[in-house]
DNA sequence: TATTCATGAGACATATATGTCTCATTTGAG
DNA sequence: CTCAAATGAGACATATATGTCTCATGAATA
């Protein structure tokens, strides 16, 4: 009964990723391009750019929402937990993050969707502090905010080829938890 | 000899940073009116909208030079000008980020620039390894990376109000130096 | 084969942003 | 005070993006 296809819809979907995220302020037209496909029918599946934006929205929490549920599915710790989604998260950043500089937060779905995920974080970071894996006397906030950006750090390490995936996560999870100091903290 | 008034020129420039940190995709118009100003005036000041953005990218870059040369004037090492020099640049942070995502590299001086300040960024990173201040296993661009984003984490932090730019200074610092780690490290 | 339905191309109307221009008013320097 | 320069308001032309609509085409289905 679904009679409009997948393919076109989820093309216009993952061409609005790449043209946004590289430039937000294209236009429906280069979207409709980039996916091969022409503007008529993007409208046919998002009626105004803030739906598409939307929906844009909607499939990044859904995508973090499984990568980072596979990935700590067997995490023995919260704080293995963490290490494992911010490897997981690092390959999906730029779909994340352009999103944040749109007016998508309008929306109360997705802005209800945005307070409950840095809620979780919030409380996972706590109950890795309570493991011993953050030291208790820095603040949550703090913690959450060096945890995302690190993120982004190392997706900026792996697009500009510096590293792979996988060396950019031990990077980023090396300076969270250690930093990054020489001499004789050397270990 | 100076006939255009200084006032309205930094008005402009002044509303262009708060304008476009908060949303880029304002319009001149929206900048004209939180400079006090008409809409002609800008014009008169900035010939199009691509003519200001490489105003503010090089007012930027200004205001970052001059806040980095008088935070670290007497810096006895180079790992300790950067910790100087990232207290520093914490409040500039919006005024810089925002710039990463217009396509003001077209112009050549300001690429040239940008290309200059990462380099001496690596530089100064490189003679910080060679004092002990990092550890010298660690890639120099994910140093660079880091401390970047490091920077903006620290200013979303004073940004939302959970602490001062002197805090967030010390946290970023701690962060990048020795991480977050609890338990048996901690000290 | 006949039919249904998504599609592509493109016309069309509309809205908004941009950049130029004019003119009356204000401001500041001499 | 006088005059030159800067300004504000707004008209104007233009470009671009947006959203709607129509129609012919092609593909999948019954």
């Amino acid at each position: 009964m679904n009679m409009i296809k997948l393919t076109s819809r989820q093309a216009i979907i993952e061409a609005g990723f790449e043209t946004f995220s590289q430039r937000p302020g294209a236009s429906l037209a280069d979207v409709a391009a980039r996916a091969g496909v022409g503007r008529a029918t993007l409208h046919r599946h998002f009626r105004s750019r803030g739906d598409l934006m939307v929906a844009l929205a909607r499939e990044a929490m859904v995508e973090l929402e499984a990568a980072v549920g596979a990935a700590t599915a067997d995490a023995p710790t919260y704080t293995e937990g963490l290490r494992l989604a911010l490897a997981a998260i690092i390959p999906l950043a730029d779909r994340q993050w352009f999103l944040a500089h749109e007016p998508v937060e309008q929306d109360p779905d997705i802005a209800r969707a945005y307070q409950q995920d840095r809620a979780e974080l919030a409380a996972d970071i706590e109950a890795a502090k309570a493991e011993g894996g953050f030291a208790k006397d820095i603040p949550t906030p703090w913690i959450a905010e060096t945890y995302e950006n690190l993120i982004y750090a190392a997706w900026t390490l792996v697009r500009n080829g510096e590293a792979t995936s996988a060396q950019a996560a031990d990077l980023a999870w090396r300076t969270l938890t250690r930093g990054l100091e020489g001499g004789k903290i050397d270990r």
